[in-house]
DNA sequence: TCCTCGAATCC
DNA sequence: CCACCTTTCGAGGA
């Protein structure tokens, strides 16, 4: 079924969920959305670190959303934000997987290397030809040689995820850093009037969330998709930042006319994207500016 | 260190 | 599972 949805229905539910799910977590800060409908909450101290006090606060979490939003939702426990993101994809829908830490090596091991997440199509296909098919594979590698082929950052973190190792912090993020939007045209073309038309339909949507969050952007991106599915992309940052419609859209034209000039094929979509976001405040104080 | 641009992941 | 979209990452040049 395909549900037309009015705008800014999923915005409304998604933000009563995410109000339960808050109110479960260790403190204010214990607590990080990571898109519209998931959450990594922190629950160390309420369950005294006893995961059995964990799957009860999990229970508690899906009957209130059920209640509240009857809507159902998976929960994940483990020692970390990897293992209980993985365990939270293997009882899908509505289920809840606890991997206490003595657990993680059985609960990874047998896995596909595409099950970790942070592993995808690409990964997975040059793992594949390194002859390693699953996590237990990956862990038992030459960490030397994964840094060969994947660099130092990649290689290491590759390594340390297929242990279930990640101490990374549960910590509401500085909402996104950019905000962008694309769209396929209604056909292939470079005709002109179509290529700014819908240009401008971009801008506004990325202008109204620009918007609604209060900020202003310093930089503006321009993404073109040719027929062929190859991307190029152009980027412009301005000397101050922007809180006008007008100069997105005068800046993405801009750039948009030097790929009609510059190209010769067709458009299959085009994106537009703003970053280097920056708050509107009062005043900033001189402190503001230490590095 | 900043800027640009493509690659990659996730939704 | 596919197709499509959003955001982040990181290499390389200035």
């Amino acid at each position: 079924v395909f549900l037309p949805v009015r705008k800014g229905f999923y915005e409304e539910v998604s933000k009563n969920v995410m109000a339960i799910l808050h109110s479960y977590a260790d403190s204010e800060e214990a607590f990080e959305r990571t898109s519209i409908d998931e959450a990594f909450l922190d629950v160390t101290r309420s369950c005294n670190s006893d995961f059995d006090l964990a799957r009860e606060i999990g229970m508690r979490i899906k009957e209130e959303v059920k209640g509240q939003e009857n809507l159902t939702c998976s929960v994940g426990i483990g020692p970390n934000k990897l293992i209980s993101k993985m365990a939270s994809s293997f009882r899908k829908p509505d289920g809840i997987t606890v991997v206490r830490p003595e657990e993680v090596k059985d609960f990874l091991r047998p896995m596909p290397v595409n099950k970790l997440w942070g592993i995808g199509k690409v990964t997975e296909e040059k793992l594949t030809e390194m002859g390693i098919r699953t996590v237990a594979d990956l862990e038992g590698h030459d960490i030397q040689e994964l840094i060969n082929v994947f660099g130092k950052s990649r290689g290491t973190w590759l390594r340390q995820a297929a242990s279930g190792i990640d101490e990374t912090p549960v910590k509401e993020r500085n909402a996104s850093d950019q905000i962008g939007r694309m769209a396929s045209l209604k056909q292939d073309t470079r005709n002109e009037q179509m290529v700014f038309s819908l240009l401008a339909e971009l801008a506004d949507d990325v202008m109204d969330r620009a918007q609604a969050r209060k900020v202003g952007f310093r930089s503006v991106t321009v993404t073109v998709i040719f027929s062929n599915f190859k991307t190029s992309t152009k980027s412009r940052t301005l000397s101050h930042p922007v809180y006008d419609r007008q100069v997105l859209h005068d800046t993405a034209r801009e750039m948009m006319r030097h790929f009609l000039d510059e190209t010769s094929m067709n458009f299959r979509r085009i994106g537009v994207m703003v970053g280097n976001l920056n708050e509107r405040t009062g005043q900033k104080s001189l402190f503001d500016f230490e590095g």
